[in-house]
DNA sequence: ATGACGATTTACT
DNA sequence: GTAAATCGTCATA
């Protein structure tokens, strides 16, 4: 399955991350994006870029890769080509489902000050973004190059099932501004109207 | 060794 | 709308 197709199919999957005293954050994916590799100048990967950091692109399909930027926020990717074909699909938006105060608390929601209105509770708060999403469902950098097929503490299950196609939105993809002709290439999936949707 | 930058988020004007 | 936060990664030297 290429990343495109993959992208597609992952929308409405759940998103699974076992904590170690056994509770269950869970979410629906709701937004991706593909990256497409050697080409593609929005990639970690563009030109073959194979580092200790983008090397789980380069695993079997089903490969987490997760890396940090900004200095603190962290995104996460599922390989999606065969191995050696850098591929991606970047996870930006879950739908949560299950362990939403052990979430709000990961993002340190409610400990803000100034805060107005209940925290947490707008849509988008917790899974809205692809640093979101990390940071509500405790993912770092220690999970890239698990095998999501098979981890325990972290993998995908059915969810919603297979999302009509006439139901999900393609347009470019956010933040790759500087990548040339790649910026406009329309390589993200949403949910259309779902309100964790970011952007 | 050093410097520029980033697949973002948040707060502030 | 603009800018700060904040540091690992990568290319250059």
């Amino acid at each position: 399955m290429g990343p495109e197709e993959l992208a597609r199919a992952l929308i409405g999957r759940r998103l699974v991350r076992v904590l170690p005293d056994g509770t269950r954050l869970s979410g629906i994916i709701v937004e991706t994006e593909a990256y497409l590799g050697v080409p593609d100048k929005a990639a970690h990967s563009y030109r073959g870029r194979r580092t200790a950091r983008t090397e789980p692109m380069f695993g079997p399909p089903g490969t987490a890769y997760v890396y940090f930027t900004y200095g603190m926020h962290h995104c996460m990717n599922v390989a999606a080509g065969e191995e050696g074909d850098p591929v991606a699909v970047l996870l930006r938006a879950l739908e949560p489902e299950e362990g939403l105060e052990v979430m709000a608390k990961n993002r340190r929601l409610g400990e803000r000050a100034g805060g107005r209105g209940a925290p947490g509770v707008r849509p988008g708060d917790l899974c809205g973004g692809p640093g979101k999403l990390c940071q509500a469902m405790a993912i770092t950098r220690d999970f890239s190059g698990v095998d999501l097929t098979s981890d325990p503490n972290l993998y995908i299950e059915e969810g919603w099932g297979p999302v009509e196609a006439g139901r999900l939105v393609n347009t470019a993809r956010i933040g790759v501004g500087g990548a040339g002709e790649w910026a406009d290439a329309p390589l993200r999936w949403f949910l259309a109207g779902n309100p964790h949707v970011s952007g």
